[in-house]
DNA sequence: CGCTTTGCTTGCGATTTGCAAGCGAAAAGA
DNA sequence: TCTTTTCGCTTGCAAATCGCAAGCAAAGCG
């Protein structure tokens, strides 16, 4: 008699639940979409250069919402419509893309911007400060998220 | 007449190159025995406590070589066996296993000393360092990385 | 009413996974 | 020496996942 399901992990190691939770390739980069971009909807996430597949896009999404990563609400404007956001859990996994972003640019070649790699390194914390205090009063407001997000890539005292 | 092949990246986010590299189940907990765990054979990989498969293993082993972010020499005692040890660019993921530890040991219920997670939440730049420097000077004395680092768990001024 | 958009499902072949077994070379033990 | 064990790795195979195309109901739009 089985209470529920805990999926039961691989180990009790932090590292190791966050790898099965958001450890494959396509995850992160719908949070990037909702961190960055202003992303927000299906068909945003869909049109990423990386060119998801529907079917994955959805499983993702149903996974990220079922780990309160990201919380789903109908448009009321348009019933077919919904619009995603980022749960507190959910930004709280910027340092953890900002940190990807950072090795990625160092060590492949990307088309990141110098400008906003300069300032998720040199300014780390104020980045992250802003992303959270952005997403905070975006979720009282209740107007879905930031949109283009080239705030503080200017550097902060 | 193509020149050579960086297997084509589906886009040129550097979060994207990062995910294509490591971004599986597997790969990061390969660095993370190296890193903090002071494991650096095949066997002592695969006696680690998420039980990967030998041929999953050689694969990633493989893999994180290529991409340069493992060396592997030879154990002059014993022919049969290697060592792996991290590169620079190897070294240089530690910040985005801290963070990820950081977030699971939040987030998720694991058995991650409190100790640990605060050192590297609140001292998150010395755990860094200290990282840094003990792999630095390991792989100058030719002897293998570290092995327990416990080292920087308390604060530094 | 046709026509499009949105989010999602289905089908299907290809790739990747997980698990077990096996294997050659080298080391260890008798 | 001869046997056994260890190490890193390969193979086989079933299951799961992936990527791509097509389809589809519900809702908006003309």
């Amino acid at each position: 008699m089985t209470t529920k399901r805990p999926p039961a992990r691989r180990s009790a190691c932090p590292l190791n639940a966050s790898l099965e939770i958001f450890g494959d390739r396509w995850s992160l980069l719908i949070v990037r979409d909702l961190l960055f971009k202003g992303r927000k909807t299906f068909r945003e996430f869909q049109d990423s250069e990386e060119g998801i597949a529907t079917n994955i896009l959805t499983d993702r999404l149903k996974r990220l919402e079922s780990e309160g990563i990201v919380e789903r609400r109908k448009d009321p404007q348009d019933a077919r419509r919904s619009f995603y956001r980022l749960t507190e859990k959910g930004i709280d996994l910027a340092p953890v893309v900002i940190e990807m972003i950072v090795w990625g640019a160092r060590y492949e070649k990307t088309a990141a911007p110098p400008d906003v790699i300069k300032a998720m390194t040199e300014n780390r914390n104020a980045v992250i400060a802003d992303l959270r205090r952005c997403w905070r009063s975006a979720s009282q407001t209740d107007d879905a998220g930031p949109s283009l997000s080239q705030r503080s890539t200017r550097a902060r005292r």
